[in-house]
DNA sequence: ATGAAAGCGCTAACAC
DNA sequence: GTGTTAGCGCTTTCAT
């Protein structure tokens, strides 16, 4: 007979067993393990090993009916392909399982309907909280305001006109980051590009603008475009912004999608950026980093948006009060909008990593390319 | 955090209290809600519409606990960040969901030892089925193979050395479909970026591409290079190809990130791509359709993936045969690899969607800027 | 077809 | 400190 902790196949082992297989109570097993009251050392050691030995693993399911918590949070993302909401689900998955907490991952795919249906499917299955990013500012708002009448809820990133605790980054530090870091170049003359979506961040971040530039004496508050959250929209107004406001040299995006848009709008018009126009997005994706030149981009603190938004959750269960956390975002500055100094002669491949933000990223020193030798 | 049992005059509602409401028993009630038996159609109606009225709600925890199953799939990824896993991760959750399975998802962070944790966490709460993407072909492959001891277990897109079903996209077929696109194109001199990853597909398309060119007559055989799965990576490569290899008229890169490098990297040397040298990419990432040129890639069959995979964990709960299931990918055709036959006068702006994909994809004819991606 | 009762595996009183 | 026991909410024999 086989005594190893691989023993498989056999009928599952429950703290029952572990309690005959020790002579003690299952009281006394479920204490030494879980720890939840003192036991004597000696009982202690005698159950671990038990349980060691027999393979014991507890089973989450049986305890969580039992306790009426699940120690899961669910997590609810307008869209979860969208690198924004693909890292912020990172993020809060990390600092989950800082406590113990898992991530049962829904996507609303953008549509309220269905984002309605992933909240009902969570609550169903007795989450403890839920964290959710609502699809729509109004449309969302019911599905909000009901499930926080059942559960602990907070909103994350984007909110729903519900009274529910919202977690953001602060939109007029958000865009503040961007003017401020462009006038230090030296720029004067802005224009922001937008979007008219129903993601409360679209209109935050204009309303942001507006305030900022309010007396700007070039008149910049009244140089907006709004439409899509999009490379295209982007691409289209570079075109706009060069026929209508042939003056202005710095474009501010309110996200890194138009901003990449802008820039190769410009680029296609025989505009240098940043030499002619700098250029900024916000949310630091992926693609500011890989397009060129790289673009400097408004990052939101998502490791401390997922903290805060697991305390608001964890205080909910006391405190009934709904509250408002605005968090700092920080700039991460790269070549949209920095005029480079010293002019690189143009012998030798130019140096891609130049302006690609600071944080650590491994140098790529030795620039070797090896033949393949695969592994299988 | 705790559950909404907080509130005396919201006590969840059980099966028994529509039992005592409607003067049945609690078995009866059971079964009329579930249909797992018949009952008189006057008494389904009873309890029906006694259900709704108390607002009762199914207990998914409880029903779990005691049927055995928790309609709950975990996937395990090796990173939630690589927009090819964010797709990944929301295909499989459109399948599971149509079977009315939910999914918990799990982020391994490229970290082998965390994949380990991240599945015995997935065990514990007792989920049905595990999808797996591993991180590490060799790394992995324990933690693969004991959790299919446990469970049903599947693994998908890229696969460890464990005797578990696998579920893939047949390489030869990805890589042969650049091949002969480029062929079509007029193009003859090939060579190859790939990595040297851990992951099953660095390895795999790699070996499909040696098999493809194994008697090219112009060498292409031999014209390989494995880095990192990075837009860095194919931007040293530029460098190297028009070095060493300056005949190449096309190159096949092993995913998106490492063709848009190329292409930057040819830019930045002043080589136009696609009319000095075409490139391709695969995995059909969102960055394929948002750089300009356009990259023309290959897709893996997302939907289908998913659909395979979980059909496959349902299967394997009866039979216990591993299989591989291997499926066709599609070819996105795209700006890098179809050189323009009419100049266009360069009198307004270019637009910037040409070649924007063909195959299946809604045409975006009108000129009109869309593609949504929203954000935040 | 329906009701009573026995669990699923665990924890939390409540005794000793 | 330890054991006994009663549930958590649901499904499901087993009788009727």
């Amino acid at each position: 007979m086989h005594v190893g902790s691989t023993s498989v196949a056999n009928r599952k082992v429950t703290v029952r067993d572990v309690a005959r297989h020790t002579g003690l109570s299952v009281a006394s097993v479920s204490r030494a393990l879980s720890g939840s009251r003192p036991v004597t050392a000696e009982v202690a050691e005698i159950v671990l090993a038990a349980a060691e030995e027999l393979g014991y693993q507890p089973d989450h399911l049986a305890r969580a009916l039992s306790v009426g918590r699940t120690s899961t949070v669910g997590l609810v993302v307008p869209d979860i392909t969208t690198p924004f909401f693909s890292m912020l689900a990172d993020a809060v998955e990390r600092v989950l399982r800082k406590e113990g907490l898992a991530m049962l991952l829904m996507n609303a795919q953008n549509d309220p309907e269905w984002e309605r249906e992933c909240v009902e499917l969570l609550l169903a299955r007795r989450i403890d909280g839920l964290m959710i990013s609502p699809t729509h500012q109004a449309k969302s708002a019911r599905t909000v305001q009901e499930a926080a009448s059942r559960l602990p809820v907070v909103q994350i990133d984007r909110y729903a006109t519900a009274k529910v605790t919202r977690i953001i980054t602060d939109p007029l530090q958000t865009i503040a980051l961007s003017v401020d870091h462009l006038r230090e170049q030296g720029r004067s003359t802005f224009a922001f590009v937008g979007a008219e979506s129903s993601a409360s961040t679209a209109a935050t971040r204009l309303r942001a603008y507006e305030r900022l530039m309010a007396d700007d004496p070039n008149g910049s508050a009244a140089r907006v475009l709004t439409g899509r959250f999009t490379t295209d929209w982007g691409y289209e107004c570079s075109g706009v912004i060069v026929e209508r406001w042939p003056d202005v040299d710095a474009v501010i995006c309110a996200n890194d999608l138009i901003a990449l848009g802008v820039i190769q709008g410009f680029q296609a018009l025989r505009r240098d950026v940043p030499t002619d126009v700098a250029v900024t997005g916000c949310d630091d994706t992926l693609f500011s980093a890989i397009s060129r030149p790289t673009v400097t981009s408004v990052a939101q603190p998502l490791a401390g948006l997922a903290e805060a938004a697991l305390e608001a959750l964890q205080g909910q269960s006391q405190d009934e009060t709904t509250k408002l956390v605005s968090l700092a975002p920080t700039l991460h500055i790269r070549g949209s909008s920095v005029t480079q100094r010293r002019r690189r002669t143009r012998t030798s491949m130019p140096d891609k990593r130049s302006f690609n933000g600071a944080a650590g990223h491994r140098s790529l020193a030795s620039g070797k390319a090896r033949a393949s030798a695969p592994d299988e």
